[in-house]
DNA sequence: AAATGATCATAA
DNA sequence: TTATGATCATTT
């Protein structure tokens, strides 16, 4: 299945709206886990086969035929996010050869598909509803924001500061450990340009921010 | 309650 | 090992 325009991606995610994930799973016989403890990815694993998505694990937007990422957004009934949304990895190494533009951040958040799912953490998984997938892009006051973010966190990477980022830097982007466990690590480069072991990181978009994007767009 | 840090499954 | 898909669990 390969999409001819973002719009006719949006329109087969739009008829899944209003249908539980139990529902969904029947209809193509998969199994909906009990809980999502040991498999937290598999909602957004299965929206990518419900919607034919190609790339998987690839470091590229999941329909690179539409330039469009597809995210699964969990929210209240409320509407209000209840996650942070993971982006892509954190460069560690060969900082000089990163560019905001052309970067897998940059690619992945250019167009991006939402698919809010009311997934409050007390309702079991198969009862979890689909709300309504929109597109998005960022405005060019968003867009500004999230390249400062992230051409901030690589300059400090650049410098050896990646053992001083934490999670509290980045207005929208913020830089998270993306691991098996806190004991993996791999290689980035300390403050005196040697090499390094570090845990390995993540880019993340903060939950008030996507709390925005829905209010804009509904 | 919100934010930060830790963790799980799978593919290539 | 590094990328994808994220949510869990503890701290603030």
């Amino acid at each position: 299945m390969a999409y001819d325009t973002p719009k006719q991606l949006l329109e087969k995610a739009q008829s899944l709206a209003g249908f539980t994930l139990g529902e969904l799973a029947q209809k193509f016989s998969a199994q909906v886990p009990q809980n999502l403890l040991r498999e937290k990815g598999w909602i957004g694993q299965f929206l990518e086969y419900l919607l034919g998505a190609q790339s998987a694990s690839l470091a590229q937007p999941d329909f690179p035929e539409v330039g469009v990422e597809m995210k699964t957004l969990p929210i209240d009934i409320n509407g209000k996010p209840l996650e942070s949304t993971y982006v892509s990895v954190v460069p560690l190494t060969d900082l000089h050869l990163v560019q905001w533009q052309g970067s897998v951040v940059q690619q992945k958040l250019n167009h991006v598909l939402w698919v809010p799912i009311i997934a409050d953490k007390q309702t079991p998984v198969e009862e979890r509803t689909l709300a309504m997938p929109f597109l998005w892009r960022a405005t060019s006051d968003e867009l500004a924001i999230l390249k400062n973010d992230f051409e901030e966190a690589i300059e400090m990477i650049g410098l050896g500061q990646i053992d001083k980022i934490d999670a509290r830097f980045g207005e929208i982007l913020q830089v998270r450990p993306k691991a098996a466990n806190n004991k993996a690590l791999t290689h980035s480069i300390g403050p005196d340009g040697e090499k390094i072991q570090t845990l390995p990181r993540g880019f993340y978009i903060r939950p008030q921010f996507t709390a925005q994007i829905l209010k804009n767009s509904f």
